[in-house]
DNA sequence: GCCCCACCATACGGCACCGTATGGGACGTG
DNA sequence: CACGTCCCATACGGTGCCGTATGGTGGGGC
């Protein structure tokens, strides 16, 4: 008989379990979920698990944002950067971001957490290295320095604007596919063009 | 010799004097901050007296949600409104709201914690009130119903992708008085045009 | 001056979570 | 098959918060 694997059954956790729980509670319940003992719960096991895998609470933290971050900015530029041309790129980037993350909640729940230091640092982090990626496609498409992070931090506004209304009221967006794509192109076509 | 009412001193306490400490404390520290406990050591008070003027934490909460809601819709909105013309009304609201709101994160705390009901249901009145009252300037300048509610949307989520923003990287936006003025002015010539 | 009542202090039980201590089971290795 | 290592279960003490019970205080009405 095979190793009973079956995920609800009595199988042994690695660390990245533990921090793949902690990113669906974060999403769920904020950073208060991703506590130990409710963690455990949702793993069936105990917390005798989680205090071999990790020193305390703060590690799962750290280790947890690491991971987002990891997911939104790396993984996310390294899909669209096999793109030769800048704009097409910049197409596909808008494109792309919110079909994977349309629903998420954990960029906003980062937010509401801001206070937080560990919270504060990787915002500080994702931000730059979003806005600095998308600046450096206005750059390629021949805009100044100046003027393509003016334009990159307002399309990057824009996007988050889109996200956080999102979620304080989603029935406000409603043909939010057709609407959305019309309004990104709308915006696009002002910040592609050159004055 | 005159009723002792140093803010620090031993003197009574009103239901109101729990909800202005409850908003303070939920811009500091989030929502779990707006804790029966250590409000009370912040009001150099015991709990005694807030059980005394609330049934429990939650309405507390509730209280506090509906102060916020007031001080952040009607009360901006009625400063506003006097003014006659439409489109100086507009650019009134986004010059002002920003300045009475800059550094407020009640706004992105409230988002994070959109899973929780009762910010859940203010969230949502509060962003159809803005937007209904944006979408009515936009009527009021002639436009049709559609197309203003579509203006009055752009012009939110912009705003608030602004202000998501500036608490997840402050320092990207460093300039931000007189940046922040040029953004608005080319986003309401944009969406004052008609096409 | 007395009393009453709005308002507060204190003490208590309960719960949820953190982190530690310690024993036990499973599995590879010899 | 013995044994050590890895990983987990259980039990415990500590902390911070919620909500209740109950007694205390001080100032306004008579």
């Amino acid at each position: 008989m095979v190793k009973e694997q079956g995920k609800g059954g009595g199988r042994r956790l690695t660390a990245q379990d533990w921090v793949d729980a902690a990113l669906t509670a974060l999403g769920e319940g904020g950073l208060a979920a991703v506590a130990v003992e409710p963690l455990a719960k949702r793993l069936k096991t105990t917390k005798g698990s989680f205090y071999w895998h990790f020193a305390n609470r703060e590690a799962l933290i750290e280790a947890v944002l690491k991971r987002w971050e990891e997911l939104n900015t790396e993984s996310v530029i390294k899909a669209v950067n096999d793109e030769p041309d800048p704009e097409r790129r910049l197409r596909n980037l808008f494109k792309e971001v919110p079909a994977a993350t349309d629903g998420d909640p954990i960029e906003v729940v980062l937010v509401g957490n801001v206070r937080h230091p560990q919270v504060a640092a990787v915002l500080q982090r994702v931000t730059e290295r979003r806005i600095d990626y998308v600046t450096q496609i206005f750059t390629e498409l021949g805009f100044p320095a100046d003027e393509a992070r003016r334009r990159g931090v307002l399309i990057y506004t824009s996007h988050l604007g889109q996200t956080h209304l999102m979620h304080a009221a989603p029935n406000v967006l409603p043909a939010s596919r057709a609407e959305r794509k019309r309004y990104l192109e709308t915006l696009l076509e002002i910040l592609l063009h050159r004055e």
